[in-house]
DNA sequence: AGTCATGTTGACGA
DNA sequence: CTCGTCAACATGAC
């Protein structure tokens, strides 16, 4: 389900719910959201993949993780993870990830390294990048600290896109290379965003998943690689490997 | 039916 | 103590 984009069109799918008090918050897991109850939803923010219901004095944390789902104004039969009516409607989120935290997220978490945020700053972005040392470009794609919201997808597209290989050493890259990484990470979740909610992502990758490079028709390399082991589809002829000389 | 996947954290051992 | 590795979580598409 989650990358920074689909998390965008989950917040703006929930938004009709701010200024709603919850009538009744119900858990699978953590008797805690009883708290929401009486409360008036204040605001929905989001950061990457994180997403936030802020209530007067405290949050909630939702990551759906892999596997999480919700619904909007409709349920699944198994007992929400967080599950909340209001007056009118419904909204219920199921094997995500729940936190209660004192404060406001704004206090926390820092929106210039949100790819999709307004405050999106593409400077910061490249000088964590040039101070990285034995990272690799998909590592570093991923880093959610520099690239909030970069999913395994969005990294694989965003390499095809720069046309450089996953294994390539960020120290090897120039840097123009690294701010064209950068901005196709920005240039990229924003495409994905407009693809997905048109149901159109799918027909729009071009090396995600796929066996043949779209470009020169050669056979796409499939593995898996970096610090997680996360897979890497990439053109051998097309992208390039970085290397120093 | 079995495999795999848009993700992250924490335990464990070297 | 730090680093790297791996299990754990848990659902649905193919």
């Amino acid at each position: 389900m989650p990358e920074g984009p689909s998390i965008l069109i989950l917040k703006e799918a929930t938004t009709q719910f701010i200024g709603k008090k919850v009538v009744k918050a119900v858990s699978d897991r953590n008797p805690e959201v009883k708290r929401l109850e009486g409360k008036k939803l204040l605001d929905i923010k989001i950061y990457g993949k994180n997403y936030f219901l802020c209530f007067s004095g405290f949050y909630v944390r939702i990551h759906l993780m892999l596997f999480g789902t919700y619904r909007v104004n409709e349920h699944k039969k198994v007992k929400p993870r967080l599950g909340m009516q209001f007056a009118k409607g419904e909204l219920n989120f199921y094997t995500c990830v729940l936190e209660i935290k004192e404060g406001h997220p704004d206090d926390e978490y820092d929106y210039e390294t949100d790819v999709l945020s307004d405050q999106w700053k593409p400077r910061k972005a490249e000088k964590k990048v040039k101070e990285m040392e034995h990272t690799k470009v998909c590592d570093a794609l991923m880093d959610q600290a520099v690239f909030t919201g970069v999913g395994n997808i969005i990294k694989n597209e965003v390499l095809f896109r720069i046309k450089t290989q996953p294994e390539t050493l960020t120290e090897n890259m120039s840097a123009a290379q690294i701010k064209s990484l950068v901005k196709e990470a920005r240039d990229y979740s924003f495409d994905f965003y407009r693809w997905k909610k048109a149901f159109q992502l799918n027909k729009n990758l071009l090396i995600y998943g796929k066996k043949i490079c779209p470009r020169c028709k050669e056979t796409v390399m499939v593995k898996d690689i970096g610090r997680n082991k996360r897979r890497c589809y990439f053109c051998t002829n097309c992208q390039h490997l970085f290397v120093k000389e």
